[in-house]
RNA sequence: GGGGUUGUGGUGUAGCCUGGCUAGCAUAUGAGGUUUGGGACUUCAUGACCCCGGUUCAAAUCCGGGCAACCCCA
């Protein structure tokens, strides 16, 4: 039974996104401030949330494509770390590190930002033969990044929980057909688990991941008019595999070096299912990432039995959606309207004296706020219906949203504005880092997302340097 | 990286400028009573000046340092 919460959000998400967001998070309870600065504690409420999400990946995704759950150390040597130097470089300036007075061995140890170096020294040792291959393994471990910016709840965080996947193939193309393959299953999950659309596509030079030949990744688009990245993956080549000596014998007895990938998401999705569906009542989420997807409220008069005994007919009835009974008499029904809207429970059926008469229920929606009276016996038919509407009703509203924030830009100041005024801009661009630097302090903040899949190369200039374009990108301020 | 704002019971705040009584209010929490179709009422109880130092007869208030949070800009 949830806990007396004292009062509601008391901004709207429209005036101070910042603070509603801050709100939503606290008051629903998903999540606390840790006590050490950029840390957070993910409460029940939330962890439910990400054990949704690990519930649904370890089966659709691990599963489904022979993937092997295992845990490696937190800790990465130096040595380890430094072996793949862009890698170490692109890291390098949010690694924590382990003192060498603390390890009292020879060298520091790094708390790991990501695990490629620690897995593949294990992956050195295992593969030998082309039996051995595909190696596919995934973590669900935390990771730290030493953050000194602000930090943001889910959002940005100097600690968070993950998945990282790590596979090694025998060839290139089959390397890159899967390194594709998972990011289209990440798009898959936002869509089907938390009803978040994305813009599917690949990141330009200056973006990808240290170390990778190239990253794909997934877009979603903010309330507020920021992008947030919700998930990557990574074709790296044989650059780590080279680094960390990682070697096979073919078929024909050659030495040969495989290809690898590795790909990951974060509880920053819960970030982005609170920006992209919550409201001014507070939490809304998508009835799949809810253990209880209905409260039942009975309307209880004086000595009145009939009704409660009603209600618990109802809780056996729906017992699948595993519905919470609030019966206490110490709360005004009005009060525990409040709260399971500030909590975010999908549905709410209400039954009093009235309904009784009528045999019939008030079913609300928490999205909408659409009420229906229904006949007792259409009850659970009529449940599992609106939990399966208000997902498609989220997943579009938010698609509509996100069509509504695209703009084409011809020119620079198209961009310019289009930034200015918080859209995502798709404009021809030359591909090149210093010209991507220019952008971002031009336009103030703006930046590549990435090149959507299925776009074809312009004919025309890149939108600010005027040399020929490579690729057709979307820029936009991000988290 | 640069700038700004703010730290008072569990939470939100008043008081600070102009130092001085028992640190006020709301909400939450515990116990009791009355209630129950959109945050009911009531009685009693519990509970706070971020940390360290300085000035002073006297510091929540003034000064210095630290720590933390939030906001804006790069």
């Amino acid at each position: 039974m949830a806990k007396k919460t004292e009062e509601g959000i008391t901004i709207e998400k429209e005036k101070d996104i910042a603070e509603w967001y801050s709100q939503v998070c606290l008051k629903s309870e998903l999540a606390d401030y840790g006590s050490v600065k950029g840390t957070m504690v993910i409460r029940p409420r939330g962890y439910q949330i990400w054990q949704e999400i690990q519930d649904y990946f370890n089966k659709n995704i691990i599963e489904k494509t022979n993937v092997e759950n295992a845990y490696f150390p937190l800790f990465v040597p130096e040595s380890f770390f430094k072996k793949e130097s862009q890698h170490a470089e692109g890291f390098q300036p949010e690694v924590a590190w382990l003192d060498k007075k603390v390890t009292g061995e020879g060298e520091r140890l790094a708390i790991r930002p990501t695990s490629e170096t620690i897995i593949y020294d294990s992956f050195s040792k295992w593969i030998r033969s082309y039996r051995d291959l595909p190696m596919k393994i995934n973590q669900w471990c935390n990771i730290v990044r030493w953050e000194t910016e602000a930090t943001k709840l889910f959002l940005r965080s100097r600690e968070f929980l993950w998945q990282e996947g790590h596979c090694a193939y025998e060839t290139e193309s089959e390397c890159s057909k899967e390194t594709i393959n998972y990011i289209k299953l990440y798009e898959k999950l936002c869509k089907e688990l938390l009803a978040i659309p994305v813009i599917v596509g690949q990141k330009t030079e200056k973006e990808k991941f240290a170390g990778a030949e190239k990253t794909y990744t997934i877009e979603s688009f903010m309330p507020d008019g920021k992008a947030l990245q919700c998930g990557t993956s990574h074709e790296l080549g044989q650059g780590f595999a080279k680094a960390f000596k990682i070697s096979f014998t073919d078929k024909n007895e050659n030495p040969e070096i495989p290809w690898q990938n590795s790909w990951g998401l974060s509880t920053r999705l819960i970030g982005a299912i609170v920006m992209v569906h919550s409201d001014n009542k507070g939490l809304v989420l998508p009835p799949t990432l809810v253990k209880n997807k209905i409260a039942i409220i009975p309307i209880i008069k004086g000595e009145d039995k009939k009704v409660l005994k009603k209600a618990k007919e109802i809780e056996q009835t729906l017992k699948s959606f595993n519905p919470i009974l609030d019966d206490r008499l110490e709360y005004t029904p009005g009060w525990k309207y409040h709260e399971y809207e500030l909590n975010g429970i999908p549905i709410r059926i209400e039954i009093g004296p009235k309904d009784l008469e009528k045999n019939q229920a008030v079913v609300i929606r928490r999205d909408n706020g659409q009420k229906k009276f229904v006949p007792l016996k259409n009850l659970k038919k009529v449940v599992e219906e609106e939990l399966k509407k208000m997902h498609k009703d989220l997943y579009d509203k938010a698609e509509k949203f996100l069509k509504s924030k695209i703009i084409s830009a011809k020119n620079f100041n198209d961009l310019k504005k289009g930034i200015e005024e918080r859209k995502l801009v798709l404009a021809p661009f030359c591909g090149s880092e210093s010209c991507e630097d220019e952008i971002k302090e031009k336009t103030k903040g703006a930046t590549t997302r990435c090149v959507p899949f299925g776009s074809k190369i312009p004919k025309s200039d890149c939108i600010h340097c005027k040399k020929k374009a490579t690729c057709e990108v979307y820029f936009s301020k991000s988290y």
